[in-house]
DNA sequence: ATGGTGGCCCGGCCA
């Protein structure tokens, strides 16, 4: 590992690894990252397609029961030092976070708790779920290092970020706690690096899968590149690819990556 | 029209 080298790292939430899988392979095989971040493979780790990734020249690691949520990192760059979990009491819900080092990156893929409902038991463990994150990226890395926490955050910063503000009154992913629970992990260190190539409005990565959301460009950004200030500083490209959100079987969320710069 | 679509897997739950 000497002299810098582009990687391109990704996030997709996949709405099911099992039913995604062609698609996934297809997406890979175009895009060609060198890393990618899963949530949502709602498979338990004894399902996970490791050889399907590995026909394509990619180590994986997964963390997942089964029937909910589920996250996997693959990588051609190299995959070692896995860890699972906040490794604190927010994370009752389970398998919703796993980290490698990845060609020079400490990766995290992370699903955010949905939340469901501002009144539910549900939002305020979301928002505890976000401080844990910060408190375990303050336990195992530095902000002076090459991190990259990308995942479906299930917030959407800005209303910059959603189809149309006025719809979202009252309901969770636009909330003023959530967005300052997100505003408070970026604190630590960390860019919303796609944002700031981009300023533009309606560059979404979620659409409902009803009501023809989609073609309606009716979305949502709450799948996110948090990356720190020495990635962001040399992120040349990046790209939410809606071509993945089109055709057969797709997720309702569509993949996200950025080209950067370590070493 | 508190609907609608899709994934889990077959009765609702979750997003």
């Amino acid at each position: 590992m000497t002299g810098r080298r582009r990687v391109r790292i990704a996030t997709w939430n996949v709405n099911s690894l099992t039913a995604r899988l062609p698609r996934v392979e297809e997406w890979i095989g175009y895009a060609q990252p060198d890393v990618v971040c899963l949530q949502e493979t709602k498979q338990a780790d004894s399902a996970f397609p490791h050889e399907a990734f590995a026909a394509l020249g990619y180590e994986t690691a997964h963390h997942g029961d089964g029937r909910w949520n589920g996250v996997a990192i693959a990588s051609r760059v190299g995959l070692a030092d896995v860890s699972t979990g906040l490794g604190s009491g927010e994370d009752e819900q389970g398998t919703r976070v796993i980290a490698a080092e990845c060609g020079g990156v400490r990766v995290l893929s992370v699903y955010v708790p949905n939340g469901r409902a501002l009144d539910s038991e549900h939002y305020p463990a979301k928002l505890a779920w976000l401080a844990g994150l910060r408190a375990l990226l303050d336990r195992t890395t530095s902000p002076d290092r090459p991190v990259a926490v990308c995942g479906d955050f299930n917030v959407a910063p800005e209303d910059r970020d959603v189809w149309d503000p006025s719809q979202f009154e009252g309901m969770t992913h636009v909330s003023r706690p959530e967005r300052d629970a997100l505003a408070d992990l970026e604190s630590w260190g960390l860019v919303d690096v796609f944002r700031r190539l981009y300023p533009d409005d309606e560059l979404f990565t979620w659409w409902d899968y009803r009501g023809g959301s989609f073609h309606r460009h009716r979305g949502m950004r709450i799948d996110l590149i948090l990356v720190t200030e020495v990635l962001a500083d040399r992120t040349t490209y990046g790209l939410i690819d809606r071509n993945a959100r089109k055709g057969e079987k797709p997720s309702d969320h569509t993949p996200v990556f950025i080209d950067t710069v370590v070493g």
